[in-house]
DNA sequence: TCAATAAGCTAATCCGTATTAGCTAAGGTG
DNA sequence: CACCTTAGCTAATACGGATTAGCTTATTGA
């Protein structure tokens, strides 16, 4: 057998209409009566023929093929940080198939073209029937023209641009990372430095809106809080803070997880919680003892997933749908009451 | 809300007829002489309306879409065992947009309707212009019949049904536990133990050929070497094994590690290797002084995608594609000069 | 008995692109 | 001048399924 069989086969073999054939496929009676006999020979003849749907084909006639896509901008495996995105595949997957519906992943353009060239690369993710996106920067341009065109899409992460417009699912770092600050001023502590990561990601601008809004809210002197270091000027820092006074000490937690790890290397000779109090904004893989929060990884996966369907099936071209996930709070053992 | 443009709209556009259109879109011009002023007239429609080729349309009549599926039988991105197959996706993914290929993962059935249903559900790869398979079992009847419809497709694992037909790229399990015999040999054992799974997978009965052949080319006793147990009953073999003069334990790694993890714990009293040579087939995570050889993942993901996108291309009808790929050795530290 | 209904089905068309077969007009040949 | 090229383009159709607008028959109502 050379061809696989379509609709016309079954219709010839049933002796009926192509047309019939898609009516009982499909379930559609929608106003049309069909005799039971004719739908039983008909189904009997795809069961027989071997009949499957030819997902392209009802896409290009219903536009609707039950695949959703999942662009990265970069690698969708990153091997550096296999960590931080693992449970967030992990997630997209599981809730992907909990719906019914297959993944394209959309890396294709990786390698040969530039995945500079955004413009052409996105919009082939018009062949599902939505889109999850993935990645720091937002090419504007291009997600307009997807948004514009009523194309379902949903980013992972938060995001501002495009005057809001874009539907997202991120996590709440303003109300995680003022909670542990919160927590380290119940523990008395009033020295407290936070330190964050050069780059400017908004992830990082959360944690610390989260951290100067706490810190001003527990009438903390606000100026001196917030330090940005590389990781290879963490040591001296620290060593400036203990002269300083300094009795606590909160950290970002990165994709990368430098940060937190230069840090820990810094106070190897201090004893924690005793000296210094400790807290991660996030949660480095196999440190448990380490308070912070975690992040729902793998329920924003989930999460996103269920938006994105919802915003296939529901097709209301109402305002766009935004949603912030809690962290998970995590106690840990490196926080202790403020010395003296 | 504006429609995407079509080649009709550029066609009018132009005032050609979209015939011409997806000539000069598609750059086909075999045979065909199209007027240099035209084309120019053309293209720059094109620009002006933002056109983008339809995937959908583009596969339905070409039948090439650069998609690659990835079949997994169960979750692609299992919880429970990701170390083991996370290496083998990023290959995958690695390989495949330095081809230029996007990927589907096939995982809508495994919610709604049962994945048991492969049937029905295999089939849907059709819409890829090929696909890779992943699990230890093969349908075999849904498979065949994917293959007989000239579908191409790569199973990841070394396969022997439907009479050798199926193409796959796998791991020299036999060779690469043939070494790690030899080299225990080397070092004078000669009361050896192999422990394996109780399952019967390929990669199962591959490593205990190896082992057995090797064995038996050394002159070792071939008859006890070979014993098969549930985590469980591995203290007690252990125990048994000491008394019998056992100098050395060569264990099955499997995907969830289990195994070999509780014939670490079952030895925690005995000292390795001054006591006990101990070895692993495979090399389990974060155990990098266990002796034993590294399962190429990594170039397992790699290679299935080289060896997919060739029969894509290539078209011919020839053999089927077959290919071991071969492990490393791991010296490690748990091998040692039999005692005595 | 004639028209009005309804049940059961089908012809035709669409989705957007690729491809084949062929048409037209200009230029060259005998 | 009839005949052939050939460059340059288009009409028609395929791909496989969804959908709309009917078209037959039998059945019912008046």
């Amino acid at each position: 057998m050379a061809r696989a069989p379509r609709q016309a086969d079954i219709a010839a073999a049933a002796g009926v209409s192509q047309t019939t054939v898609s009516l009982i496929l499909s379930g559609n009676t929608d106003g049309m009566r069909l005799a039971e006999s004719t739908r039983r020979r008909v189904l009997k003849a795809a069961e027989t023929l071997g009949y499957v749907p030819d997902p392209v084909a009802t896409r290009l006639a219903s536009s609707r093929n039950h695949m959703i896509g999942v662009y990265t901008f970069a690698s969708a495996f990153p091997t550096a940080v296999d960590g931080f995105y693992y449970p967030i595949l992990a997630g997209i997957e599981e809730e992907a198939a909990a719906q019914g519906q297959d993944l394209i992943l959309f890396t294709g353009t990786g390698g040969l073209e530039a995945r500079s060239d955004d413009k052409t690369a996105i919009r082939r993710t018009r062949i599902a029937d939505g889109c999850l996106f993935f990645g720091r920067q937002v090419p504007e341009e291009p997600i307009d023209w997807l948004l514009g065109g009523g194309f379902p899409l949903v980013y992972i992460g938060r995001r501002d641009e495009l005057s809001g417009r874009i539907p997202y699912v991120g996590v709440d770092y303003v109300a995680a990372s003022a909670a542990v600050i919160n927590r380290l001023v119940a523990a008395g502590h009033q020295e407290i430095r936070y330190l964050r990561s050069i780059d400017d990601a908004l992830s990082s601008t959360d944690r610390e809106r989260g951290v100067l809004t706490a810190a001003s809210s527990a009438g903390l002197p606000v100026r001196r809080i917030v330090a940005r270091a590389a990781d290879a000027e963490v040591p001296a820092l620290v060593e400036r803070w203990r002269g300083e006074g300094v009795t606590a000490v909160v950290v970002e937690e990165t994709d990368t997880g430098s940060l937190s790890a230069a840090l820990m290397d810094a106070v190897r000779g201090i004893r924690v919680p005793e000296e210094l109090s400790l807290a991660v904004l996030g949660q480095p893989v196999g440190h448990p003892e380490l308070s912070g929060f975690e992040v729902p990884r793998r329920e924003l996966g989930r999460q996103s997933v269920r938006l994105l369907v919802n915003q296939i099936t529901s097709s209301s071209t109402g305002d766009p749908e935004q949603m912030l996930l809690d962290c998970i709070p995590i106690a840990g053992s490196t926080i202790g009451q403020a010395p003296c």
